[in-house]
DNA sequence: ATTCAGTAGTAGAACGTTTAGATAGCTACA
DNA sequence: TGTAGCTATCTAAACGTTCTACTACTGAAT
């Protein structure tokens, strides 16, 4: 067994007051006078005592914890998320249970079960591209432990989400390359049971619409958010000799699947087909070429789904459900360069 | 205030037992029988219990959680390790804390004090790289909370380690380069504070000896592991036109950073000069050129240490430190290709 | 009949803290 | 002199589990 450590009882019983005087003393609570409180810091520091922070999540119902659930991490999107979320949390004096669902919604829901058992404050999510079961945030809801959403959210009412500005974002690049004289473009979409892909669909279609160019509906092709998706179409267009003069990748992941496909059979990127993607990183620098971006700031969404969710965990009677939404800025390197 | 959550005590309470019987059924204990188990597990989740681990880690002062601390997250090679130690971890049903130290020695202390204070049942630790305090190691030991360390360890006896044949792989590297005919090394080392930077530097030297090659000590640049550090080093040696053949980066970032100056200044790799990095991410293969490098197994990296570590707590008295060291492979793209 | 072993369950304390609500001693004011 | 209002401290209970040790019963072997 662990050696027993030191606990306010040692404190107190050496110094010969109440247990309370300890505890209060140490949290800096105003019911102690400054000589005594000083002693017992002293002595707490001599003893080497480390606060029990399990004890004390048990008796005060206040973990200082939030639970994150990310359905990937080695990805950079996720990663700097994360980076920044832990960083920003930590600002707050918030820890961090991190957990990955791997996009696999049976896996989210008993870690958002275990997030609920391990009594964290509040949830922080982006969910798996094929959420379905809204059960579990409803479980959540009644248990009283605030979610918010982030990037990937729930098709649900009266949630608090923080997203970027995914339909404004795709309208931005196709514009921008329409503007520089290409005509025939192609989405790669990711999935549209998702709410990135829905916006990042109507946003490519409306620049379109806008731009008075038709909107041919096998250039849109529904995959997921990854290398091999991205792989995938495009091989599909490049059999069925029927390739755009661009392509806008719903991630990196899929424009790097891209890369491959076009290597693997020689089409050249830029000249012969141009790519763009959504999320940044700054290796896209060094591609071949340098791939150009739409920018999710993630520092920017990590501070605020952090801030509106430590807002609701200490006002919880204020239920109003916010929406916050994040822009985009337009990378432009050695993709998405060539005037037509 | 949160609306009570349905405790033991209230399943007890409407069956007519006791705490401990609805306890031990839960948990499959085997002093009760399996018609009274049936019974509680179904009226637990009618009710819709949710054990509370807090009061559970205190009971049983054991908290079934593991502490990790990284130096960074948003790289590849620590979000590719973090995702498979988070996987391991999961399915050995351990929870992570996940902390980042930013490279900040202070930092990783303090971050050490709340995950002890946190009673995390172990600690796996890749330290920063300027770490010089050892004695928050020593004050984990005395509280008999058991850490690993991984790939980045402290120069300290009698520590449970696990790492990868940085030395080897280094040697393996540049080995191979000689035999394609380089002659001209340099190597962009890192910290050699610590042992990643030390290893690689002894093994980058012993394959230059055994080949016969001098070592060059102005082409052994010590700097730091971020894109920065690769950045001026090459800038140094291409402003005192003493550019080498083949350049060892510590690094994947660094290789990066090369990739950077190399592009600023018009110098072409792999022609003009070469480039092979510790770390592998599957987007080296769409740099231009595509980047060879020496493979650290994240995974295998990832199941060591937390089997070590799981070891470790499960049966304490067993206080032998071990010290676990992975082989890399060497994966060849379009860098360290040319023959001379 | 007595003992033994096994099964099913219970009682009470413990884990280390916080919270709400005393208490006791002092000062000041009418 | 009484009371109000401070300050500094303490008492008791609570948080939701698990642990150690015990009881009560059953059936079988002696």
């Amino acid at each position: 067994m662990k050696p027993k450590s030191i606990t306010l009882n040692d404190i107190a019983k050496k110094l010969g007051v109440s247990i309370i005087t300890v505890s209060k003393a140490l949290r800096g609570h105003p019911d102690i006078s400054k000589k005594t409180a000083d002693l017992v810091k002293k002595t707490a520091y001599e003893l080497g005592y480390t606060p029990n922070l399990i004890a004390r999540s048990l008796a005060s119902r206040k973990s200082n914890t939030i639970g994150v659930v990310l359905p990937q991490i080695a990805h950079h999107f996720f990663s700097s998320l994360m980076d920044q979320i832990y960083t920003y949390a930590h600002s707050k004096n918030y820890a961090i249970f991190l957990t990955v669902s791997q996009e696999n919604q049976m896996m989210q829901r008993t870690q958002i079960q275990t997030l609920l058992a391990m009594r964290v404050d509040g949830i922080l999510i982006s969910i798996t591209q094929d959420t379905s079961d809204f059960e579990i945030f409803e479980i959540a809801k009644k248990r009283e432990v605030p979610i918010v959403f982030v990037d990937r959210i729930p098709n649900l009412k009266n949630c608090n989400t923080v997203t970027v500005d995914d339909k404004g974002g795709a309208y931005k690049a196709i514009n921008h390359a329409v503007k520089i004289g290409y005509k025939k473009f192609a989405h790669f979409a990711g999935s549209s049971k998702i709410n990135i892909g829905r916006e990042r669909i109507l946003g490519f279609k409306q620049a379109l619409n806008d731009n008075g160019i038709e909107v041919k509906n096998n250039w849109i092709i529904e995959g997921d958010f990854v290398e091999k998706s991205g792989y995938d179409s495009f091989m599909k267009l490049f059999n069925e000799n029927d390739l755009p003069e661009m392509i806008l990748a719903v991630t990196y992941p899929v424009a790097i699947g891209i890369y491959m496909a076009a290597k693997e059979v020689g089409i050249k990127i830029p000249e012969e087909l141009d790519v763009i993607c959504f999320g940044n990183s700054h290796v896209q620098e060094f591609l071949s070429p340098p791939l150009s971006c739409i920018n999710q700031p993630t520092d920017i969404l990590a501070k605020q789904s952090i801030d509106l969710l430590i807002s609701i965990i200490d006002n919880s009677e204020n239920v109003n459900p916010q929406s916050v939404v994040v822009d985009t800025d337009l990378i432009i390197r050695g993709t998405c360069v060539i005037k037509k």
